[in-house]
DNA sequence: ATTTACTTTATATATTTGTTAAAAATACAC
DNA sequence: GTGTATTTTTAACAAATATATAAAGTAAAT
């Protein structure tokens, strides 16, 4: 009954991090390693992991520079990111929690006491979880699976798509200005023109139908249900 | 629809202090400048401003000093503030956030990157909002929201005639001057003709009833209920 | 190499908003 | 009450804006 979760592992040390993933691995979790901060962003973006542990000090970018650079982006706000340090260095730890981290661990690993604080990171991060399933009319909207069914029929959205979607089902009749769409399907930091929103509401009304999106003029797009 | 906001500039150098005062001037916001944190300080508590941008480092009293001493300030304390920092300064500084800071914009400055963060941290202040709901006999309009229904049926309305509504009815039985009316719901700097108004209230009357809105002959308009 | 996702751009289209002028309503003086 | 001046209503039109859509470019993934 244990839930396998996607662990990423970011040491520039090539045996810790052989000895981290061993340890990991066997206990059912899927493991990706990354060799320094650059490379762990690369990564988290893709796969969006459960849980980061990173070492603090790192060729090419830092640990902290790296979470840092993680929490800005959108998908990855909730990713529990933990923290690898050496004894002693006290005041990087400080600083680590500013940059986001939620725990940190000491070297030298010991694989119980990491197995343990998993574990127990993930477990919380689970029971912080919000809504995730939206019911309307002819939709089902599964955010944790990713899937979305129009009148029992699955179909798939590409992740803005499914992001926007989401957006405007959770609050259904509500108009949403195309500034808040941005902030929270793109994140404050992106850059994006408005007519991109109109471009992906365009996708949305092909796939689920014209009449579930209402234009308002000057203002934005809403949900109607 | 583009809003003014005040925005205080504080750095030393003039050069910076240019360029940002340049582009956001450009996207229509009011822009006050400042050399140093006093000189800040002393600024925000006459103008009051919507959003303070400021450098870290800086002669006489820093950004972080600052930015404390303008969170003391009662009036002042509502205020968004978001630092200005060279990359590689010391991240705890930034992110600490302890200061009582908002966000923080990394140098150099990219002007897209700056009103994109300008624009997403005075929407956000500007979503505080309180009451967005107001009750008539028949009527229920929620702002938030952007609905009006109507004995239970929902209608929908422009913009303007949305706005217009809203301010009628946000004190019933209250007679509006059209100048009033055009400094609320056109804004001040805005030059329409009186007859405008007249003609956004009959199509209101269309819609809404005609017996809701009283015309006062060489006054204004007020809304019944 | 091909597909997929995302963004941008330009043009077409639609809607909202503003103006005007004649008609109607109102206020007021007599 | 009647006439006159003033203000508002109304409809039709003009102008300004916002959005829809197609097409094409970019970047990343397979």
């Amino acid at each position: 009954m244990t839930m396998a979760y996607k662990i990423l592992l970011v040491d520039d040390e090539p045996d810790i991090l052989e000895i981290i993933s061993y340890s990991l691995e066997s206990a059912g979790h899927k493991v990706y390693k990354a060799n320094n901060g650059l490379e762990a962003i690369k990564i988290a973006k893709k796969i969006i992991p459960d849980l980061i542990i990173m070492d603090l000090m790192m060729p090419h970018m830092n640990g902290i520079d790296a979470c840092e650079e993680i929490r800005k982006s959108n998908n990855l706000k909730d990713v529990v990111i933990t923290f690898l340090s050496a004894r002693g260095e006290d005041f990087s730890k400080i600083a680590g929690f500013e940059a986001g981290a939620d725990d940190y661990i000491t070297k030298p690993i010991k694989p119980k006491v990491l197995l343990s604080k998993v574990k127990s990171l993930l477990r919380r991060k689970n029971s912080e979880q919000v809504q995730t399933i939206i019911q309307t009319n002819d939709l089902i909207i599964d955010r944790s699976k990713y899937t979305v069914k129009l009148k029992g029929i699955a179909i798939s959205l590409p992740r803005k798509e499914f992001e926007l979607l989401y957006l405007l089902t959770s609050s259904p009749n509500t108009v949403f200005t195309r500034g808040k769409i941005l902030d929270i399907v793109w994140g404050s930091d992106v850059i994006v023109g408005d007519r991109t929103i109109d471009v992906h509401i365009r996708k949305l009304r092909e796939k689920i139908g014209n009449s579930s999106f209402k234009t308002i003029k000057g203002v934005g797009y809403k949900f109607v249900s």
